[in-house]
DNA sequence: AATTCACCTGAATACGTATGCATCCGTTCG
DNA sequence: CGAACGGATGCATACGTATTCAGGTGAATT
């Protein structure tokens, strides 16, 4: 036994043909029980594990997903949006779960990738991960259609053609987040997270958002509105550029967590007491939602379910069936920042 | 042109051999000028890739690399150790940089992980990340070896036998952040984190910890040394029997910052001011320890570099070229929880 | 006893690429 | 002028598996 074995040589050793043998492998049902639980046993004493390249090869279908995480090119150091990060552990589970392996990679915005993991045969289907609606980002999409390639991603849905989306209601929970702030008596609000030329799951929640206070017969103040991508710093100078307005303000509510936790740095370095002067809550329920200052109240997208989903809807449609949109819940998550615990 | 584009309808258009056209695309020498670029150029209007399966099958090559995640199966929800998270990040990067696949999975530890990957030809290498040794780890190890297969690890290097690890110098970052602390003056120490059969890693940080203390004469007293597993629970409640001693106490050097958010939350509970009462710190520079109620004052073990040299080194082992173990240097992040800045 | 049938098994082939070997052509050298 | 040679290409094959098609056996049916 030089190399590694083969379907040959466990062929060999049972009296039987490869043919066979491969049959027995996938319990195809067309071998019987005993030459089955014969090559199964060899099996397993030489170690035989079934060469993935030549059965992906020979069945035109790799049993491998591929997760791309769109980024920002900018923060070129590892941080990654912790919010698909935890998703990304409830992904890789979940493929484990189902016997796919997963492919992970960032993926430029302006590289070919929607042709590269189909056709090579890299994968069976996609999952593109990252906020945002970069420029050709939506044509792209449409030639994967084009293609026949099985994808699934998180974020909005699209309404110019037929693809699988998974996200939460960003909309329903800006309302919802704003709505609790104002039963506690809030009145002046703030927005900060980019509305304008950003993510299209920011300006469902700002619309959310400002659905509640016109609801609420409050005044919604496009000056109180000042666009932050996300990243802390971002928020940081859009709370500062905010205060300087120099109108009241009781409330800020913010685009995700992570632009929270600056705009938290900027109220205390104007001593602005959260959340006695000034509400703060943000949105995804990150990790570190629970540790920042006044703990940050939150709406959290559960990204465990939500990575099992993408999981299974991609799956599914790898097999043929169909698959329609899905949008989750998402939960207020009530701690310190908004004060209506005191 | 029905389905995928193969190297033999290149060849076709091109008026050559299907030999001549693989050579051309992978950059021959062998074939001229002229038709190298006239296939590449065909190549590219044909929106043509090289098959995966068939190239690695062949080649018996994957030009892939696996990482594999080994982790506490309790904690189920999709809570990663962060640390390790971070890392993920480079080691992708660095993946794409280098031209490799990454393929990412959890891994049980006993399962056989250790033959599946190489055997299969999924992945040229492996990455194993993961704190603790486990009970058969090593012996896995040692069947890699015998394998022939490469691999790398994060951790502490093995004595016992040759294999490539990467890590940082535990011991002399417990030495480095405690001498801090004595230099600010603390003299009744505590240490949380698991010593005896839990993870190699925080074993030598508590004895760079030790002998820190010896050398400035102050007392070792292991009642003051509490067991934990990574997590903020375990940092709890280890911090509770801790003050339950009853003895004087100034300072708690912790095995991690993980851990170390459970023992803020514990002094906050029993109203021991940090840093005043009792300083202290932890260890990874995780995100979230800046974020903690006094910023955790900590020691950096720099993730992104290490994701980086992990993947090279592997790749250079896959090459066939010699390769040492390596270990960083530790960073001391001064922030507020030892009471320096004061 | 001849026919059918169900149930297993084997032979042969295709998946798409990479590469050792043979070939061909034009050039240079003895 | 024939031989030797180097550069460029084609031919044929192997990588290891999955699957189609064609047997082959024994039992059941007529």
């Amino acid at each position: 036994m030089k190399g590694k074995a083969t379907s040959f040589d466990i062929a060999y050793r049972a009296g039987v043909s490869q043919s066979t043998v491969s049959r027995a492998l996938r319990n195809s049902p067309l071998v019987s029980e005993k030459t089955r639980e014969k090559i199964q046993q060899i099996a397993k004493e030489l170690n035989y594990t079934v060469d993935k390249n030549a059965s992906s090869l020979r069945s035109q279908t790799s049993t491998t997903l591929a997760l791309l995480l769109f980024e920002d090119p900018m923060s070129d150091d590892s941080l990654v949006n912790p919010f698909f990060l935890s998703m990304l552990g409830s992904i890789t589970r979940e493929c484990g779960k189902l016997g796919y392996d997963l492919l992970v990679s960032f993926q430029e915005l302006d590289a070919d990738w929607h042709s590269v993991f189909k056709d090579s045969n890299k994968a069976d289907g996609l999952i593109l991960l990252g906020y945002g609606d970069y420029l050709d980002y939506e044509s792209k999409l449409r030639e994967l259609v084009k293609h026949g390639t099985p994808f699934v991603r998180w974020g909005a849905a699209t309404t110019s053609f037929e693809t699988c989306s998974i996200g939460c209601d960003n909309f329903h929970g800006g309302q919802q987040i704003t709505q609790h702030l104002i039963d506690n008596g809030r009145k002046h609000f703030g927005f900060v997270g980019s509305v304008h030329d950003g993510a299209p799951e920011f300006r469902a929640r700002y619309e959310g958002h400002s659905e509640a206070l016109i609801k609420a017969g409050l005044l919604v103040d496009e000056q109180l509105q000042k666009d932050a991508a996300n990243t802390e710093e971002d928020g940081y100078h859009a709370t500062i550029a905010l205060l300087d307005e120099g109108k009241p303000l009781d409330a800020i509510v913010v685009a995700s967590d992570l632009i929270a936790t600056g705009v938290l740095k900027a109220l205390e370095e104007r001593n602005v007491t959260v959340p006695n002067d000034c509400a703060v809550v943000g949105f995804d329920d990150v990790p570190i939602a629970r540790y920042t200052k006044p703990a940050l109240t939150t709406c959290r997208q559960d990204s465990t379910a939500a990575g099992v989903l993408l999981v299974d809807k991609l799956v599914e449609l790898i097999k043929g069936e169909p698959v329609t949109n899905s949008f989750m819940k998402t939960k207020l998550v009530v701690r310190e920042s908004c004060g209506a615990k005191s």
